[in-house]
DNA sequence: TATATTCAGTTAGGTCTCTAATCATTAGTG
DNA sequence: CACTAATGATTAGAGACCTAACTGAATATA
């Protein structure tokens, strides 16, 4: 019994390695991986420049990972870190312009990626396995 | 638009994380993560000793990834590589008798945490899900 | 106000994953 | 049979993620 629910673990893990392996080949020929594009897509539909500890939250990463991450990003020269003028602990995260042009490029690729896909499946079980995602993510992170 | 589709791609990805990381902290005492414990269970499995590229293919990662995978595994003393007397290429992979008592032990734990969050889920709403998740992979793998 | 606590970010060390290149062995073909 | 292809495993190098331990800054509290 409980094949169902193994078949799901096994499904969910499988899947999102299959996905996030396609969009990094995808990406490559720009120089960006998924974890990387996501870290920008976050950072640039901010209003206002996001602190890197709200990045992470938002993308459901430590602070040490963030931090890592933020060091490739800068090196490469599409965000910077500023200093918060009123509390001096914070860094907020904002992209230079080549950031912004890189991500107006990957988005596009991104997004085309997402739609190839997704077009294939069935409205309604996409909305129903969104909501279980969702879902499942919220109780896992309360029995936390 | 594509709003469901995006927040299927950040669900996919946050729900997989939230996931292994609670996963890893309860195995954490057996010195075990997910992806150990997957391996074993995999080869646990198996009639007769697959060798690492059926491993490898039925964790759906690369043969590289479970070279180091089976090099900690080795090294732990759970799992032994096994040169093949008929093809001298294939190395198959065998659990030791500490690796089977480890299984035993790891494989109570995961089924308990897969069970206790996936009984708070609607289970046709599971079954929708499993299906979709699985489909996906199979569009993904099928335009590579 | 002085001390303790909390918070943002960092560093260090390790796991898991990838791609690309290499080696040994086997299978296929002229 | 000899040469070439394909296959299984490996190594090297890198990215993405984690936990634990730390620093510096702000906040709370006694």
């Amino acid at each position: 019994m409980a094949a169902i629910e193994e078949r799901f673990s096994y499904g969910l893990h499988g899947t999102a390695r299959t996905w996030r392996q396609a969009l990094d080949r995808r990406l490559k020929h720009l120089g960006m991986s998924q974890a990387s594009w996501m870290t920008i897509a976050v950072a640039a539909r901010a209003q206002t420049p996001l602190s890197q500890s709200e990045l992470a939250d938002q993308l459901a990463v430590e602070g040490a990972t963030m931090v890592a991450m933020l060091d490739r990003l800068a090196k490469a020269g599409l965000v910077v870190r500023e200093t918060s003028t009123t509390d001096r602990r914070i860094k907020r995260v904002a992209l230079t312009d080549a950031g912004r042009r890189l991500y107006a490029k990957v988005r596009a690729e991104a997004d085309a990626f997402r739609s190839e896909v997704l077009a294939q499946v069935d409205p309604h079980e996409l909305a129903v396995a969104v909501g279980l995602l969702e879902r499942v993510q919220r109780i896992i992170e309360r029995g936390k």
